[in-house]
DNA sequence: TTGCTTGTTGTACGATCGTATAATAGGCTG
DNA sequence: CAGCCTATTATACGATCGTACAACAAGCAA
């Protein structure tokens, strides 16, 4: 029972592991410092294992956005899970957990960051955030017909509150100083009562 | 009277075109294609007066953010001073601006987009954003003063806008194919309608 | 145990990065 | 015209980039 010079993982492990240092290195050194050398060396694995398993660093940032996107849409369902039965509550957990800690994190900013500079470099890439900001509407929709709102006005309501919740988790990324997140839950609680009475 | 091998420019002029240069290659190559050679290969001069003109890449880019950022706090103004006297014209003015092609504009996402990754890798460079966008939030809380909005309520309001607008212009950028300028315009007039009358 | 598959490492290559530096030359001053 | 100032160029250097590639070894199958 020698000690092994390395593990032989998973292949699914390790891709996982590769894309959850991709998205710390992301938030530690921003988009310029996500290096195939510095995203491996965070890894714990050698640099040529980037290639292996995702054929370029591209790709990588992109699985990663992809899975970062997968664990908020999960960490927002689950809040909506736990609001219980109420139509109104379920929508105001939706929105408000886009500002827990966790979500509005400079770090996640980060991956977004860096992932939009590829979707400008790179056309082919704006096809997967097309999907995903797709089917965020599609869930807020989905809240908001549950509150009542009738289908005429889903959509442009839809597109609003996305608008409204992107823009001051933004800001409260980039500066937490101006605003926290209860003020920031408070103004998107008075925006959707204006838009559910009308 | 000979050809000159180079010009030799006001170093305001030259500092400007550099930035201007510097707008081109976000625009067209995103973030990690703004290098100095690219930079310089679009402005048609030497590597070496990036180094001589600012100093080093970094500044440079601070520098065409801060300059970017005048342009458009400019084009809102005249638009602005476009709208005549009515309060709520103006507001609105101000705010449909921000979608017009100039400024909702692929190109200019990737000169904010590369800025925020200068935020997040090095911090003091954040000032310069939180400097930025203050006087765009004190701007809108004066053309929502000018509609009467008393002040106690202000503050919410002008982030609440603020944050809508964005939100709307980023998607605007990143996703043309699924709204408009008039429909963001449209959305952005309802939500403020209901912020006027409460 | 033996053999095979393949995840993993380490190295190497060419390209490109940012910046420093010396030489060049435009253009104004006297 | 002579002379200075400095914007500008061209080159060079070390570091780092992404990726290719061959050798190695972990772990399963037989």
């Amino acid at each position: 029972m020698s000690k092994p010079g390395f593990t032989r993982a998973d292949p699914d492990a390790r891709r996982l592991s590769l894309m959850e240092a991709t998205a710390r290195v992301l938030a530690r050194d921003g988009a310029s410092g996500a290096s195939v050398r510095a995203i491996a060396l965070e890894a714990g694995i050698s640099p040529g294992l980037v290639t292996h398993h995702f054929g370029g660093v591209d790709a990588l940032i992109a699985a990663t956005y992809a899975h970062v996107g997968e664990q908020v849409s999960a960490a927002l369902d689950m809040a909506v899970r736990r609001a219980g039965n109420d139509p109104r509550a379920r929508l105001m957990a939706y929105v408000t957990a886009s500002f827990a800690p966790e979500i509005a994190d400079r770090g996640l900013l980060a991956t977004w960051t860096a992932f939009w500079g590829l979707v400008i470099a790179r056309g082919e890439i704006a096809e997967l955030h097309d999907a995903q900001y797709a089917r965020y509407r599609d869930e807020l929709e989905a809240l908001l017909a549950g509150c009542g709102l009738r289908p005429t006005a889903r959509r442009r309501a839809t597109i609003a509150i996305a608008a409204l919740v992107d823009g001051l988790w933004l800001e409260l990324c980039l500066s937490p100083g101006v605003l926290d997140a209860e003020e920031a839950r408070a103004i998107a609680e008075t925006q959707i009562a204006a838009l559910l009475a009308a």
